[in-house]
DNA sequence: CTTTAGCACTCGGGGAGTTTGAGTGCTAAA
DNA sequence: TTTAGCACTCAAACTCCCCGAGTGCTAAAG
C-alpha cells in the first residue's frame, strides 16, 4: 500500500529531526516541523497510523516516536534528497586527496582516516581483488657480496622488494643466473600454484645456489598471500562516543570489538559490496553481522584499477545522517577511482623539457 | 623521612589491592591483607600518617583509601617486585613475534597490537632514528617501454620502491645513464640537502631525459621525509573502556582523542624515551600531556639497527598493573631488538645444500 | 610512647515515594 | 475527515531516608 503524501511529509520530518537531535519527536512539534495546516490530533492520527504500519516506533506510551529501521529504509529510498556537498567539503576532500605517498596501503589507509575524518564516523577501507594475484616479474639487486634485493612486481602492477643478507658471497652472474631461472619458473603463478614440488624442481635447475631460490619464491608467497588476505584500515572508532546511543559503554564496547576484527569486516561486510556500484546503505536488522543490528552501515566502492577494487566504508547509529554520508563517501569513492585511474606519472616529464 | 617497614607494608597492600579491585581499602581488609598482627585502629593510624606525607588519599571521609601518584610512585621504585612472566606467556609472545612480513612498518604496527592484546591496555608503537637518514643507493629496472621501477635504498637499509609509467618510450642503455647520475649526485644527501639547485644541475646533466631526475628524486624525497616523520601505530583504543576509571564516557573520550593525535605521541612521548633502555613508567601528573594528568604510561625501547631505534607503548589507568606491563613490555623489547639483530637470512640457506 | 577497644560521626549508594510535563489515545462535535 | 478537549501514561528528576563501611578521636592498657 502506499502512502498518502501527507503521510510521507510526516514521516520524513520525523527522520531528518531524529537525525539532528536524537530525540522523539511529539505531535506538537510535528506540526511546525511538517507546515501542514493541521492539527496536531490529526497528526497524531497519521502517527497513529505510520506506527500501525512499522515505519515509526515508540519509545513507551507517552513519549513521542522515533523512525523504526523500516521507516529509515522508506526515507533512504524514496524521501531522500541527494545531499550536495558544498564547495568546502568538496574542496576539503580534494585537498586531502591530494597524498604524497602513492604506495597502495598508505592511500587506504589515508583514505579511511579521511572519511572519518570528513563525518565524524569510524570508517574503514580495504583492497579486494577478485581474481588470484599472481608474480608478474622478479629482479634482483646486488648491493653488494653478502647482500642483495628482490624485487617482484605482480600482475597487478604492484611492486615490492626486500633486502637479503647472506652469510656467503654473491656474484653478479650467479644473481643474473636466478632471476632468469625465477622468471621463468614462478612467473604467472597463484600462491597455491607454487608448490614445494614446483620450488624443488627448481631449486634443482639452480644448482649449487644456495636455496636462495627457495627464499626469493618465500618472499613473493608472503607477497600474495598479503595481497590475498587484504589488510582492512580502521579509523576514528573513538568518533563513536560522540554519539549519544554510544554513551552507554557496553555498546560502544561491543562496536568497537567488533571494528577491531578486521578479518570479519572484511569477509561479511565489505566484500560483498566490491561489486556495487555507488553507495550502499544498510541499516540496523539488515546487516548480518549481530554487532551492527542497532547500527547501520554505508558503504561505497572504488576502482583501484587492473581489475582490482576497494571499498570505503562508515559504521554509525541507524539514526546517521545517510544523505550527508553517502555523498561523501561517494564522493571520496569517485576521486579514489580517478587517483588510480591517472598515470603515476603526470606528463608533466615531457613538458619540463626546454627543447621542443 | 624514610618510611617504616609497617607503613611500607600496608603501601604495599593498598596498591597492590587496589590494582585489582579499583576500590578504596579500608583498615580491616588491611589487617588481613597485610598479615600484620595489629588491630584495625593501629593500621588505621599507619593510614592517616601515610595520607598526611601524601602517599594515599581519601576519596570522602568515610571511605577507604586509595593510593596517590606519589604512592604509586614509591610502589614503583622501591616496593614493586620485579614480575616474571610464566611460560605459558613467553611462549604467547614469542610465538606472535614470529611475523610473517620483515616489512618494517608492518612488524611496528603487528607489535603495537601484540602488545596491547596482552596487556589489555592501548598501546602504540613507533621507530625514530636519531639521526638524518640519506639515501644509499639508485636502481632502476626497465618494465617496459614505458614504465620503470625505481629502488632506493637509505643507509637504514630500508628498501622502497614505485612503479613509474611514462607518456613516452624508454630504453635500457637510457636508464643506465639515469641510474649512475642518480647514484653520483644524490647519494649521502639529506631531505635538506635535495636543493631545486641540486636538482637543475642534474636535470641539466641528464640531457634530454625527460624530466625523469626530478621525478626519481621526489620519490626519494617522500621517501625520507616519511622516514624522518616516522609514524606512530596505535592499537586496541577501544582496551580503555574496560577499565571502570573510563566508564565516564567523557574521560574516555579525551584519551581516545589523544591518543590519535599520533604526531603529538611520537613528540612529546615516545621520543624522549627513545634512548634509555629497560621500561620506564610514567604516573599521572609524571605526564606532560594534559590528558595523560590521571593516567600513566609505560614504555620501553628497543633497537632496529643501523642506529634506528623504537619505542613500545602502553597507556592505561594510573591503577595499572605496573609489574606485569613492565615485564611484558620489556620483554617484547627485547625479542624485537633481537629480531632485528638477527640477519634477515638464517643461514639455512647454506644448510640446505645437500652437496657438501 | 605505642597499641588497643570503644564509640560517635560522616558520607556515598541505593531504594521508595513524589512530582512534573511531554505526549498519547479516545470521544464527541464540527 | 478534522478538530478540540480531556483523561491517562510514563520516564525522568527530585527528595527523603536508611544503611553500612569506614573514619577519627579518646581514654585506658601495655
Amino acid at each position: 500500500m502506499e502512502l498518502t503524501e501527507r503521510k510521507k511529509k510526516i514521516l520524513r520530518a520525523v527522520v531528518e529531526r531524529y537525525i539532528q537531535t536524537a530525540e522523539p519527536i511529539g505531535s506538537r512539534a510535528l506540526q511546525e516541523l511538517t507546515g501542514l495546516n493541521v492539527s496536531s490530533a490529526t497528526i497524531r492520527n497519521e502517527l497513529a497510523d505510520l506506527t500501525e504500519l512499522g515505519y515509526l516506533e515508540q519509545p513507551h506510551t507517552s513519549a513521542g516516536r522515533i523512525p523504526s529501521p523500516k521507516g529509515y529504509r522508506l526515507y533512504v529510498n524514496e524521501l531522500m534528497e541527494e545531499q550536495r556537498l558544498s564547495l568546502e567539503e568538496t574542496r576539503q576532500i580534494n585537498d586531502a586527496l591530494h597524498l604524497k605517498m602513492r604506495e597502495l596501503d598508505k592511500v587506504i589507509d589515508q583514505a579511511g582516516r579521511m572519511v572519518s575524518q570528513l563525518t565524524n564516523y569510524p570508517a574503514f577501507a580495504l583492497a579486494g581483488n577478485p581474481k588470484r594475484p599472481t608474480i608478474k616479474r622478479f629482479d634482483l639487486i646486488l648491493v653488494d657480496s653478502a647482500s642483495f634485493i628482490a624485487v617482484v612486481m605482480t600482475d597487478g602492477n604492484l611492486v615490492k622488494n626486500k633486502l637479503f643478507r647472506l652469510p656467503t658471497d654473491l656474484s653478479e652472474p650467479q644473481l643474473q643466473l636466478l632471476t632468469t631461472l625465477l622468471n621463468t619458473a614462478f612467473v604467472g603463478k597463484t600462491l597455491d600454484q607454487l608448490t614445494p614440488e614446483l620450488m624443488r624442481v627448481a631449486e634443482h635447475a639452480a644448482g649449487g645456489s644456495y636455496g636462495l631460490i627457495s627464499l626469493v619464491v618465500s618472499f613473493a608467497m608472503e607477497v600474495l598471500d598479503s595481497l590475498e588476505n587484504s589488510a582492512v584500515y580502521t579509523a576514528g572508532t573513538s568518533h563513536i562516543l560522540d554519539h549519544p546511543e554510544y554513551q552507554d559503554v557496553g555498546k560502544a564496547q561491543k562496536l568497537m570489538a567488533y571494528l577491531s576484527e578486521e578479518q570479519t569486516i572484511a569477509q561479511s561486510l565489505a566484500l560483498p559490496a566490491l561489486n556495487d556500484d555507488g553507495a550502499k546503505i544498510l541499516i540496523g536488522p539488515e546487516n548480518v553481522a549481530e554487532e551492527l543490528k542497532d547500527s547501520s552501515v554505508v558503504l561505497a566502492s572504488y576502482d583501484i584499477g587492473d581489475g582490482m577494487k576497494g571499498v570505503i566504508g562508515v559504521v554509525g547509529p541507524t539514526r546517521m545522517d545517510y544523505a550527508k554520508v553517502a555523498a561523501k563517501l561517494s564522493y571520496v569513492a569517485d576521486g579514489l577511482s580517478k587517483l588510480f585511474g591517472t598515470p603515476e606519472l603526470p606528463p608533466a616529464g615531457p613538458a619540463k623539457e626546454k627543447e621542443e
